[in-house]
This record gives structure tokens, C-alpha cells and sequence, in this order.
DNA sequence: TTTATATATTTGTTTATACAATATTTGTAT
DNA sequence: ATACAAATATTGTATAAACAAATATATAAA
């Protein structure tokens, strides 16, 4: 019992129970401002070139879920006119995206009752817990 | 910086990285077996259950994604003649579930490479640090 | 007994996801 | 130049998720 098969299939359940249950939070936090955890990441990718525009290509990389289909997400951004979608002048395949002022004043009116729930979803652990959490998982998700 | 909010900030955008990459790795392993994760996951409910039948309340409550539809979800499962449903005799609101004996032989051919699968999520990691990490995510997600 | 309330599951419907197929533009080799 | 391959993004489509509403049965109250 409890040998290193039955520690790992716990440990990824775990991983799937956990990764969910963020989800769910943050979710429930966004839900109210009409915004899905995918468009939020995308946004938070988006503000943090602080200017620079950024390739769909480039925000696809650093998406949480790899397979959402960019460029659909994209468009519900830019009907919410959080967003803006340029073509590339140097290289037409490619566009240009940027976060708008009104996905700026968004972001800024989220961050801290973003902050509230991740607080609430570590509630369970201390800081140092925390810090070894992340750094576990960070060791797993390296190269992703 | 590195400051509590950062890493907490840091240690949540982990814990989605790392249940998506579960889940990615998973669901490829399940695929030639033409079986979703959550499929896999009430099929392993069920017979966990070691002949009993399970209620679909139970079976929801037990379920990693409890948002999904587990009526449909269920369906599906009774289409490829995996599981069975019965009408509770008791309670006829209720239905009785059990997995079948082919569902049996398809999650005794998955176990191995479920396995596989979960090693190689967990390759980054020693069994100790595998063993932090598990209960890390427990304290986490006590509640779920 | 009738009505109301609670429980258990199913169904409807809108939106999102997964993944393949299709443009479109660029780069490269002949 | 032309043809072929690679890169980039969009569109099509089938399936699944999210969530509300409806159905059916059981329990309790009037």
C-alpha cells in the first residue's frame, strides 16, 4: 500500500482536483464582469508587453489552455473592444494585438478581487507552503 | 518583490498550468481508446464501488469536473455498453449505476498505461518531492 | 386528500473546446 | 520566375461543458 504507483496516481488526481478547483474560483470571480478565465489570461499576456503588440502566435504560447481556439477568443475580446487586432505591416500573415484602455481600466478594477480568491483558494497553506507548491509545480510545468 | 501576493498569484497560475498538462497528457493516453478523462474517471468510480451500485448523485459528488453533465456524460458510457443503468426499486427517482464487466476489461488494459502516463507527468519529480506535493494539494482541495 | 416542498435526474439551449481543413502570405530551391 | 514547402491565422464542424428549466417521484403539511 501506498507505494510510488499509488503516490503518483494520487498526486495527479490531486493535480486535477486542484487545477479544477481554481478554475472554478477564478471562474466565479469573473463571471460577474461578463469575462472567461481563458479572455482574462489573454488580457493579463496582452498588458504584460506593456505596449508592445504581440502575435497570436506569441499569445497562443503562453496560454494557460493551449488548445482554445485564439483566434475566436480574440473576437469576443474585440466585440468587447478590449482589444485590438491589427494585421502585421512587416509580415502580413501575422496580426498585431494590444490591450485597449477600457481592457486596462478592466484588468485594474479585477486585480484585486482576483487576489481575494487566490488568497482564498491557498487559504490552506502558509506562505513557505506556498513557496514549495509553486516551486514543485513549477518543476512539472517547465516546459510548458 | 516576491512578495505573498506574487507568489500566491504565481502559485494558482501554477496549479491551472499543471492540472491542463494532466490533463493533456491523459486525455492522449485515453484517446486510441476513444474514452474522454471524465469517462475514464467515472468508469474508475464505478469500480471503485466493487459491485455496489452508485447513485448518479454519488457518482457526481466523486467526479473531478463536477460541472459536467453526468446524465450525458453517463449516455455515452451506456452506448459503448460500459456501464449500466437501472431504476432504483427503492426510490425510483433514483438510478442504480454499474460498470460492466467490459468496462472492466477496458480499464484493466488502461491501467498500465494510465500509469505510464502519470510517470512521465510526474518525471521532474522524486518520490519525496512527489509526496510534498500531494499533500500540499490535499490540504488544498480537502473540501472537494 | 390535496397541496406544497424537497429530491433525483433528464432535457434544452447557448456557448466553448478540440481538432481538422482551408486560405493566405512568405521563404527557398530549382 | 516558378514551384514547392513552411509559417500564420481563420474557418468548419462535431462534440462537450455550463447552466437553466423541466420532469418525475417522494415526503410532509394542511
Amino acid at each position: 500500500m501506498d507505494g510510488y504507483l499509488e503516490i503518483a496516481k494520487n498526486t495527479v488526481v490531486g493535480m486535477l482536483k486542484a487545477g479544477n478547483k481554481a478554475e472554478q474560483y477564478l471562474s466565479g470571480t469573473l463571471k460577474p464582469f461578463d469575462i472567461s478565465l481563458q479572455q482574462f489570461n489573454v488580457l493579463r499576456i496582452l498588458r504584460g508587453r506593456k505596449g508592445k503588440a504581440a502575435n497570436l502566435n506569441t499569445v497562443q504560447q503562453r496560454m494557460i489552455h493551449k488548445m482554445s481556439n485564439t483566434s475566436r477568443l480574440i473576437d469576443k475580446l474585440i466585440e468587447k473592444k478590449l482589444v485590438e487586432r491589427d494585421i502585421c505591416a512587416d509580415n502580413r500573415r501575422k496580426i498585431e494585438l494590444f490591450i485597449t484602455k477600457r481592457g486596462l481600466n478592466l484588468l485594474n478594477d479585477l486585480d484585486n478581487k482576483i487576489q481575494m480568491t487566490e488568497a482564498e483558494i491557498l487559504k490552506p497553506l502558509s506562505i513557505d507552503e506556498q513557496k514549495i507548491l509553486r516551486n514543485l509545480i513549477n518543476k512539472i510545468t517547465l516546459n510548458n
